[in-house]
RNA sequence: GGCCCAUUCGUCUAUCGGUUAGGACGCAAGAUUUUCAUUCUUGAAAGAGGAGUUCGAUUCUCCUAUGGGCUACCA
């Protein structure tokens, strides 16, 4: 949810303001490369009406050249050009070589942890490491010749004020002294990290903004200095760190387990990890994309209006940056469960039989088309997803085989029932079954017996139905038709007595 | 621990120094309805605390508290 939203919001920003919404595969762990991942991603951006203009998905899904003029997007294809621009800190001095092994590292964080400290790969150590700092120019050159594994890392400046400008949150200032030397391109896979990558390719690829999770604005010190030892500070991007989306109870961001606990999905669409662990999706959960996308725009952004259901034309209208908000959104199911009944009223009867269909079909329920789009329509105001319409609408197509309790005691008595089969014999007699004579034949009978309304109608209502729910009488009774109107009746009299 | 960000009803939020602090979800009550739901009306519900600045602070500044993020050869 929270990689969708910062999509969405991107793509919001880049079609309001005449821009290109690119999709770069930052792929650079190669540890950590999930199969059908990247598939995932295009499959959840196409659900939720997310065009892409540029990059992976776009194109003809065949020439890498067709994604657009920066091809190719995915990073690990990229990976030829990184190392040059390291090596070109390292000649600026900005970076240097490190030889550090992840034992030895992993050794100085636990003697530090146990001192009650923490290990930082930082200027008040690094002329004491295994790096180029310290190792003399052949020293270095012998290591790299024989094959030690290194890394690029970067000097940090020791005591500098980077003032930094956000979108979202103003100016920000961070003192170099607290930064550490971070990695920007590792030999053991030939790829760089995020965060040279990130520069590097932003830089190649025109990019003019980046709006990204709060959770990255800790590096965007380092990504300053980056554009600045790269003597790319005239054209680097402006920045905008969003909201965290934060868990509905208690506390921390949402994570990818929380749905299984929590109880509802935080996947667009259902995940099937490779171990074959499954995630709930919305998709699968039966909200329609429209109202995610709605629910997820609103999560930290809102147009300063009382207008809440937005389509996308209108969000790509109204939307900017200067109106998303500053603090953690907590996510409410409650509010996306509302969200979904609001665009379920909104469909048409026709788009939604359309759904339903096939939902019938399963139960063996082969109805004529028009008499489906009839009963959406009497039920769809009750319905929160597509999903609940069977269980709104059964009665229309099958005979209650039981009937509420509640319902029976309330209504199912004194001289109820034998109201009931004398309607019946009214009914039975009624050549014209449409609604709306029908309700004037019913209600007339009625009033003419002086009967109480309330209590025939629902008895009526108990045996046709079994319950005490539903629409019209006259447009149920239409709708299964005239023989089955008459079976029902007759069943109740038989299985409640009278 | 260090650094950074944030802080208005339970939740999402409006307010850009002067408001009876508005809306939405949820909750409660009522109206409508043959029932349920929808819909409508109403209600309960908030400026974390403390200092300043100011004629006047929810709004600006500082401190504290609380929450969150980062602190990897992950993104």
């Amino acid at each position: 949810m929270g990689g969708v939203r910062t999509a969405l919001y991107n793509y919001l920003f880049a079609r309001r303001h005449g821009g290109t919404f690119i999709i770069r595969i930052e792929d650079t762990d190669s540890a950590r490369f999930v199969p059908g991942a990247e598939q995932y991603i295009l499959d959840a951006l196409d659900w939720c009406g997310i065009r892409i203009d540029e990059g992976v998905g776009a194109g003809d899904g065949i020439s890498a050249a067709s994604q657009g003029p920066h091809a190719p997007y995915r990073q690990s294809e990229r990976k030829d050009i990184y190392l040059k621009y390291a090596l070109d800190l390292v000649a600026s001095g900005n970076a240097y070589y490190a030889f550090d092994t992840a034992a030895s590292l992993d050794e100085l964080r636990a003697a530090a942890e146990a001192e009650g400290g923490k290990f930082s790969y930082d200027h008040t150590v690094r002329d004491g490491l295994e790096n180029s700092l310290r190792l003399s120019a052949d020293e270095v050159a012998a290591r790299i010749a024989r094959g030690d594994q290194y890394v690029v890392r970067f000097r940090m400046p020791a005591g500098r004020d980077v003032v930094m400008s956000d979108l979202i949150r103003g100016e920000v200032v961070v003192n170099t002294a607290t930064l550490d030397d971070k990695v920007l391109w590792k030999s053991s896979d030939e790829l760089p990290t995020y965060h040279l990558a990130n520069i590097v390719d932003d830089h190649l690829m025109d990019i003019s903004h980046v709006i990204r999770g709060e959770e990255w604005l800790p590096s965007l010190p380092l990504h300053y200095l980056l554009y600045e030892a790269f003597g790319w500070t005239a054209s680097q991007p402006l920045f905008a760190h969003l909201p965290l989306l934060l868990k509905p109870t208690g506390q921390g961001k949402l994570s990818k387990r929380d749905g299984d606990k929590l109880g509802f999905p935080v996947f667009p669409l259902r995940w099937i990890s490779p171990e074959g662990e499954i995630s709930a999706g919305y998709k699968e959960d039966g909200y329609f994309p429209e109202a995610f996308v709605n629910m997820l725009a609103l999560l930290g952004w809102n147009p300063g209006t009382e207008q809440e259901l937005f389509s996308m034309e209108e969000l790509v209208e109204q939307f900017s940056l200067d109106r998303v908000s500053k603090s953690g959104a907590r996510f409410q199911p409650e509010k996306a469960r509302w969200f979904n009944a609001q665009y379920m009223h909104a469909k048409s009867n026709a788009e939604l039989t359309e759904l339903f269909v096939p939902m019938l079909l399963e139960k063996g329920i082969a109805w004529e088309r028009e008499k489906i789009e009839r009963v959406v329509g009497l039920v769809k105001e009750r319905a929160t997803f597509v999903g609940d319409l069977w269980e709104l609408a059964a009665y229309f197509f099958v005979a209650p085989a039981h009937y509420d309790e509640k319902a029976t005691a309330k209504f199912w008595k004194g001289e109820n029932p034998g109201h009931i089969a004398a309607l019946r014999e009214v009914l039975a007699a009624e050549s014209d079954f449409t609604a709306g004579h029908l309700e004037e034949v019913i209600h007339g009978w009625i009033e003419a017996g002086g009967y109480p309304m309330g209590q025939v109608m629902n008895s009526l209502r108990l045996a046709l139905v079994g319950a005490s729910m539903g629409p019209g009488l006259a447009e149920i009774c239409e709708l299964i038709g005239k023989p089955e109107t008459i079976f029902r009746i007759d069943e109740a009299l038989k299985t409640l007595g009278r």
